[in-house]
RNA sequence: GGAGGUGUCGCCUAGUUCGGUCUAUGGCGCCCGCCUGCUAAGCGGGUUGAGGACUCAAAUCCUCUCGUGGGUUCAAAUCCCACCACCUCCGCCA
């Protein structure tokens, strides 16, 4: 979200970092007339709240002759401050709804454009040539099956289409990542947190996913609550209303929780095996920073998740998503698409987003600097959502039998095995 | 889910009976100063927070803030209603 001051004072930068989104720039007008409307109708409210406090006092001291005079002049003022208070809310109300719609003004160096104009930055690892090697990859639902490691049909059979059952060693194999995911964010310096996959609708609100994403989110009706499509939500409001002390910033933390997604408008997608499913978990990282640190600390988090995804040994893309597919609160994102054999392409397994004031002003999370109360910025980063990395551990290390090798660094945590081989 | 209790400025606390000098008391802590080889103690002073106006800055001023939101009233920490959180007991339950 944008400065509200910006607003006053300089409404044509706002302009500007809104360039990149067409359809916001018309909400600016609004927005400006609609703060000037708020502000006149607080600094006339507090002009006549002023008066009424004196006017009170008076009558508190006021003798039995003077009183009743005093009383009706009280009364009449007691009105008009109903009416302006009245007045005030409804201005309120109407800024901070626009407010709300409006999306974080991206980087001037994003590339412009939508779901296609990503640019690769890096290409890390090489794919196999299985033609090379003499034989064509399955698929990592085969693989699953072969292995007793994903049972589809059941999933289906228990809670409908896009649900799946880790078996045997998938879930063994979730469990490792878990772990090893765990304890990589650990030693850099993240701060472990296990938290609510169901929070408040503030909650949802403050992060952007009630904007744009609402249609995928679920929603509980009788509870008023949601479930979360990532730990971000949770790791966000975690802080919200609260002022952190500027000496404890960069706070990093990682998050670990089920995700929740309804994924609508993706009928028909990857309808085949887990990579796109309702339910899954992930290991998220989080940072509250200050904000004029936001890009290097976006830059660490893409290095972790590069340091993750190399360290497993899987090939991948590094890139940066266009101006028009960056959602409502991120001002940048790079994605790391993983190679998928079996469709012959990268496909996506990370995200990390910077999301600079936007979260922070929504919760009300700010910071107490040397020269006063600040703003804060917020980054998030997918280090490990456990479908999908699963996808590239069993298609780009499956053999010619349908054993797939575990890559060396998961072995500690599957009890030192090295080959996950096909049920008889 | 049922019954009862609690929620005050970092922490503890007075105030709520009976609405108005509450512009919220006191202690702890913290900050500044004094005193003293050093430290501690002692003495004096300061200390709710946020938003805004003005200013180079300071000072000053205004609004909001006694869990949250409403209501009553000229006026609410105080009265009424709803909600939330916590505590105790009961019930249910992994």
């Amino acid at each position: 979200m944008i400065d509200p001051k910006l607003i006053r004072t300089d409404p044509d930068a706002l302009r500007r970092a809104q360039a990149a989104r067409k359809e916001s720039v018309e909400l600016i007008d609004q927005l400006v007339a609609a703060d000037e409307d708020r502000r006149a109708a607080i600094a006339a409210f507090e002009a006549l709240r002023s008066e009424q406090k004196d006017l009170g006092k008076a009558v508190a001291k006021a003798t039995p002759e003077t009183r009743p005079a005093l009383l009706t002049q009280a009364k009449e003022l007691a009105d008009k401050v109903k009416e302006a208070d009245e007045f005030t809310k409804v201005a309120e109300e109407r800024f901070t709804r626009l407010l709300m719609e409006l999306p974080n003004p991206v980087y001037d160096d994003v590339p412009v454009g939508g779901e296609d104009d990503f640019v690769v930055k890096e290409t890390i690892g090489t794919p196999r040539d299985f033609v090379a090697e003499g034989f064509a990859p399955r698929d990592h639902l085969e693989l699953g099956e072969l292995l007793g490691a994903i049972d589809m049909e059941r999933g289906t059979k228990i809670s409908g289409s896009r649900f799946y059952v880790l078996t045997g060693v998938g879930a063994l194999l979730e469990l490792a990542l878990t772990h090893y995911a765990v304890s990589k964010a650990v030693e850099w310096g993240f701060n472990p947190m296990l938290v609510p996959a169901l929070v408040k609708p503030s909650a949802m609100e403050g992060t952007g996913f009630l904007g744009q994403a609402a249609q995928d989110v679920y929603y509980l009706p009788a509870d008023d609550q949601y479930l979360v499509g990532t730990s971000e939500v949770a790791l966000a409001a975690y802080h919200s209303n609260e002022i952190l002390d500027a000496n404890s910033l960069p706070l990093r933390y990682m998050g670990y929780s089920p995700c929740f997604r309804r994924e609508a408008g993706s009928y028909g997608k990857d309808t085949r095996g887990i990579f796109r499913v309702h339910w899954f978990d992930k290991v998220e990282m989080f940072v509250y920073c200050k904000p004029e640190d936001s890009q290097e600390e976006h830059q660490k988090l893409l290095a972790c998740e590069k340091d993750f995804i190399s360290s497993l040994g899987i090939p991948f893309e590094v890139l940066e998503v266009a101006s028009g597919d960056l959602g409502l609160s991120a001002a940048r994102k790079y994605d790391c698409y993983g190679w998928v054999p079996s469709q012959g392409k990268y496909r996506e397994i990370t995200s990390t987003s910077d999301c600079t004031q936007f979260q922070s002003r929504r919760l009300n999370i700010r910071a107490r600097y040397a020269d006063g109360v600040g703003p804060v910025a917020t980054l998030n980063g997918t280090l490990c959502a456990m479908p999908r990395m699963i996808i590239m551990i069993l298609e780009n290390f499956q053999n010619r039998d349908g054993s797939v090798t575990v890559p060396p660094v998961l072995r500690p945590y599957l009890g030192g095995r090295e080959t996950l081989t096909p049920l008889a």
